[in-house]
DNA sequence: GTCTATATAGAGATAGAC
DNA sequence: GTCTATCTCTATATAGAC
């Protein structure tokens, strides 16, 4: 899984800072170690932290699509789909020291640090994410898998919020056993 | 509202500035400049950061507190009263610029960058939060209101999660409307 | 209590050699 | 492409005058 070339080294070790620590909190200093290159090596990739950032953010957005689409092609039923979908956000947590939250829901913290190109991206996370979650609802209203109160598309804000949140909070209180624990309240709220 | 004593005005520049912006964006410098002092003055009060922010989830953990302590000694509906602990939420992003969220929620996505001390008043933020939603949750089970599966305590961790979510979330898309209509989804999930 | 002045460390970024 | 060297700015923090 280790990338080979230094851009993708770069970009591996500056999500993974910022998943941890926040953008804020992370510095060319701190990349440049962990990849074992000059601080100025990193501006010749990415002139500035926030060209940085952007590449990220559309790395990472294409990288959860492509997973999330994976899950959305297969044959099983609406709550597999649902429930595999929440598993990524687990595998987030639970990957490496179980300190790393979302990448999109760390930056939503500093979102009023961030310049609207960088906003943008976050946004379109959001919207996509919502987007997946809203379909699986409808599939499992039409096939007797679900049956809640209100609208599938308030339902899928109030899942990606819930998901988001979790990860935040998990991370100081509870640790994985506990974002598994809503996602299975959660799953619960909306069977039939 | 506005604190006249110079201490209490740090602290309320700081929580503000923390609020939109997180920790590792907050400077004494934008203190300075917004109270009116230079920055030595406040390291008078509170000679590191550090201090400023224990200082200040200190005082927010009271003042929260307080609020939903007013909330619970009430004679209201488990309903109203868990619609008036969720408009508190609403409250923070209504107010000034619609750009604040949660304090604590914001120090979550910084929640690695900083120090035990620290740490620990968000860890009991979250404790005391939960513990009052489920107090709220049994209450209303008792008299009829609410009916979900699951344990209250862990709807009580869920829906904690989903406001702390929906408030950090709501700033990049849906605003204080997409909030209030995430917490009319929430209370009819769990009503009878 | 508040100030000026300063120390020290770290940030993002650029120039130019190799 | 990667390096050394350096610039500029900002950060937290302290000393000492008033």
């Amino acid at each position: 899984m280790k990338s080979t070339n230094t851009r993708s080294q770069i970009l591996d070790t500056a999500q993974e800072l910022i998943q941890r620590r926040g953008a804020n909190a992370m510095s060319y200093a701190d990349i440049s170690e962990k990849v074992g290159i000059r601080k100025a090596s990193i501006h010749y990739y990415f002139p500035s932290k926030e060209d940085l950032i952007i590449n990220l953010l559309d790395r990472y957005n294409e990288q959860f699509c492509q997973l999330v689409d994976q899950i959305m092609a297969s044959s099983e039923s609406s709550a597999t789909k649902l429930n595999r979908y929440s598993s990524l956000f687990v595998a987030t947590l639970s990957s490496g020291d179980q300190d790393k939250a979302c990448l999109c829901g760390i930056l939503s913290a500093e979102l009023k640090t961030l310049n609207p190109t960088v906003v943008d991206r976050i946004t379109q996370f959001y919207r996509d994410n919502e987007n997946y979650i809203e379909e699986i609802l409808n599939s499992g209203i039409k096939s007797g898998e679900f049956s809640f109160a209100g609208t599938p598309r308030t339902m899928a804000k109030l899942i990606f919020s819930l998901l988001e949140g979790d990860l935040l909070v998990a991370r100081a209180e509870g640790g994985v056993s506990r974002i598994q624990a809503t996602i299975e309240q959660m799953m619960a709220l909306i069977k039939s």
